[in-house]
DNA sequence: GTCTATACTGTGATAGAC
DNA sequence: GTCTATCACAGTATAGAC
């Protein structure tokens, strides 16, 4: 093998400098939108020459893909844990997930573009930064199931409310809370739903 | 004056022409992504070079922005008139023109890109063509009005409704229909919500 | 392994000839 | 109005110094 006592210490330089450019980019990024972003920035911002960035990554879409990684491990990380949902009941378990989903959303619009929308032409995540962040989504519907949250579509007619309530917060009220304020109605609107068609099945009188 | 004969025959020209560089931007925007728009390209497909696009757009920003107003009258023009909705009641009109907003954005995801996200860096429509934009708004605004729909933020939580199934829709299920099947459901809980609300408003008891 | 130097191709944009 | 020529910038590839 060709382990050795140095290799830990070049690798840990490596993972931190790569770190450091990831960093280095979400700043960028925000001062300049997604898009926006160039290497010979970048690279200056890190104190090195553009074409050194290309020894840590293979490209700059590996580069986005380094963030979009990140920012899923962010999202899993804060992400409210079933067992705490279970405790506090279906309802108010709703409204914990979905403001967590706002506000971790609209705490950074260029986050969220990056990871939610697909608006970077040639960028999809590799399948490994896909994988973690279909971690976070499945945490979700196990706690919709161990909650009793089944009716058909719920699952996807609750995306689509936070979704929506955060698409529109960021594009029409940045900085504000015009949306987040409608956060817990929402819940309650959904939730009364989901109810509802869950006593009175579609398409069967009561049984 | 320097009006004469000439004069409109010109302008009609000139004005072909830019409806047709506007045209192939579309194609091109759809085939390589809304950010992924080439002038080059662009110039050829239109059987020019490059610099000549100058002459009739003053920059790139100028073609989006003159897309961004098309998209708008194309929206303006398909929307549900308010009469129409009135004569169906409240319910349905909330399905009509619900199912009207899904349809428009899904039909073209680079449209709704450049209408409803704010994605190209720098960008962002002209006075002339944000006017266009707010109209189908305001038109929107004044039949929840006349349909009785006023309860606080019902407004803001059918945008949210419209905009999240139709970003559920583009980003999870391209082509498909697995959100759009929701938009009646979404519109029957949103409508027993607000009646809801209005019959007992936040607050008070029954008075 | 990490960096610099150089260069190639493509981008939006401008100047000026015709 | 449309062209050619050109600019400054981008992402990226490669060669080679250390």
């Amino acid at each position: 093998m060709l382990a050795s006592p140095n290799r830990d210490r070049r690798t840990e330089r490596r993972e931190a400098t790569k770190a450091e450019i990831v960093d280095a980019a979400w700043e960028l990024c925000r001062a300049h939108g997604l898009a926006g972003l160039s290497l010979r920035d970048l690279a200056k911002k890190v104190g090195m020459q553009a074409p050194s960035l290309y020894s840590y990554f293979a490209s700059k879409n590996d580069i986005y893909d380094a963030m979009f990684a990140q920012g899923c491990r962010e999202f899993a990380s804060g992400q409210p844990a079933i067992d705490e949902l279970l405790a506090i009941g279906p309802l108010a378990g709703l409204k914990k997930l979905c403001h967590f989903f706002v506000a971790f959303c609209t705490a950074d619009p260029v986050r969220y573009q990056l990871m939610f929308q697909r608006t970077i032409p040639g960028f999809e995540p590799s399948p490994e930064s896909f994988a973690i962040s279909m971690a976070g989504m499945q945490e979700m519907l196990r706690w919709f199931e161990a909650a009793g949250i089944n009716a058909p579509g719920a699952a996807d007619m609750y995306t689509a409310i936070g979704t929506g309530l955060t698409d529109q917060q960021i594009s029409n009220d940045p900085g504000g809370d015009r949306w987040i304020r409608l956060v817990d109605d929402a819940m309650d609107m959904f939730f009364n739903h989901i109810q509802a068609k869950q006593q009175a099945p579609k398409g069967k009188r009561k049984r």
